[in-house]
DNA sequence: GTCGACATTTTAGTCGACAAATAAGTCGAC
DNA sequence: GTCGACTTATTTGTCGACTAAAATGTCGAC
């Protein structure tokens, strides 16, 4: 817990906090369910309270904190047995999303497309497990963006964050070693969207969707029981 | 600017604010653009900046507000050439929502719509507009829940406050009255949940979907420009 | 040993005040 | 009269302290 300052420019204690928790969270660095104290945050980030305030009031309302009442502020939990209704939902959401981007998509739109799957395909390279998660949840993130539909955009970008504890929690548990199969996955999609194909974009969104599934289904079957899953 | 005070319990302060302006900006009460100032709402309120920022950070997180760096915070604007893609990511998780409620419902789910559908009935007989834009996202929300599905049930809530905006916007315009058409458009809708029918929910969604669509363009077509539709 | 009342501790919520940053207003040089 | 530097004012972001409420711990009666 060192006193990691970074800027002391005004405005950038609640923002540097709230995204390094939010990274932590998303990470699952904080486990669900454990217990977030304000004064040590405080003392951590060497600012008062009300910027870590400010943090942790944004996080609880987007549902990665929360508080119980009179009783503290805790990550919260990771209900693994929400994984099918999740998927369910993210599925339905990339599919429109991808469907769209084909129809629509300018030539900037692939371009930062591309861009973004280069970044994720490095990721994948240097075996960085928590880079990789970021950039895959970027390169959709970029897909919705060409959209240009800020409401399909968000809803996908909030289902998308989402999934990163339950990507993270995978790949945990094979040691952080990332399989070179991710490294074409993304390739069809992006060919069908470049060829402005929604059928095919919608095929390969849902094929990338039901994979996951599968993997982390399999995953499920296997492992032992942890305590994420705990309701409270 | 009368100091309503309601409770003076701890950590009534901050949720009353939020959901007090909450409410002032997605009925309209809060014009789109107009500036927020943190100190005169802490006078309003009886209480200091503290309770008042929280719900401000709050309201940022979900867009509702929006906050000018060193410049202040406004409302959110409310950007009406943005409706056609609002309509489309409503469609989509509107059929998704009300086809999965069909498939799986409880007959506790079912008797939870039925009975947001009567409040809703009340508000329109009521002609009381607010009222009834607020029982109409409850009833789709309702629908939501019936699905079990969190992430879906969230995606459209989201949805749904957003949009409350836009049917403010077209009820003002025609002096707030209530057409009785509204009176029936749930009821095959519930029919087909209640019926298991998610073909017929499905379609009866969309259909739900186009309707307000049409009314809307419609009055889009003929209505003079207002100030909403500003960027900045 | 058990139960209940009381004290203690912890932590969230609130407060008033200060500091930084920007915008607006003012004055003077040219 | 116009431009630029300076001052003022407004408003945010931050701080440290106070307070209330709950959980925990302690003690004594029975």
């Amino acid at each position: 817990m060192a006193t990691d300052k970074r800027k002391n420019a005004r405005g950038f204690g609640a923002l540097t906090i709230y995204e390094t928790l939010r990274d932590e969270i998303l990470s699952l660095e904080m486990q669900p369910g454990e217990l977030v104290d304000e004064s040590r945050l405080a003392t951590r980030f060497g600012v008062s309270r009300s910027p870590v305030r400010e943090a942790l009031v944004r996080l609880v309302s987007e549902s990665l904190l929360q508080t119980l009442p009179n009783k503290g502020t805790i990550v919260a939990q990771l209900r693994i047995q929400e994984f099918p209704q999740y998927v369910d939902t993210l599925d339905l959401v990339q599919r429109a999303a991808s469907r769209l981007a084909a129809e629509v998509r300018s030539d900037r739109g692939l371009e930062l497309i591309k861009e973004a799957q280069q970044r994720f395909v490095d990721a994948v390279k240097a075996n960085d497990v928590l880079g990789m998660i970021l950039c895959n949840r970027d390169f959709h993130v970029a897909i919705a963006q060409a959209t240009n539909n800020k409401y399909l955009e968000e809803a996908y970008a909030q289902l998308l964050d989402d999934g990163r504890r339950f990507l993270r929690l995978y790949f945990k548990s094979y040691g952080d070693v990332l399989p070179v199969e991710l490294l074409g996955g993304h390739d069809n999609l992006i060919a069908a969207i470049e060829a402005r194909d929604p059928e095919r974009a919608e095929r390969y969104a849902r094929e990338h969707t039901i994979e996951m599934q599968q993997r982390f289904l399999s995953y499920l079957g296997s492992r032992q029981m942890t305590g994420y899953s705990v309701e409270y």
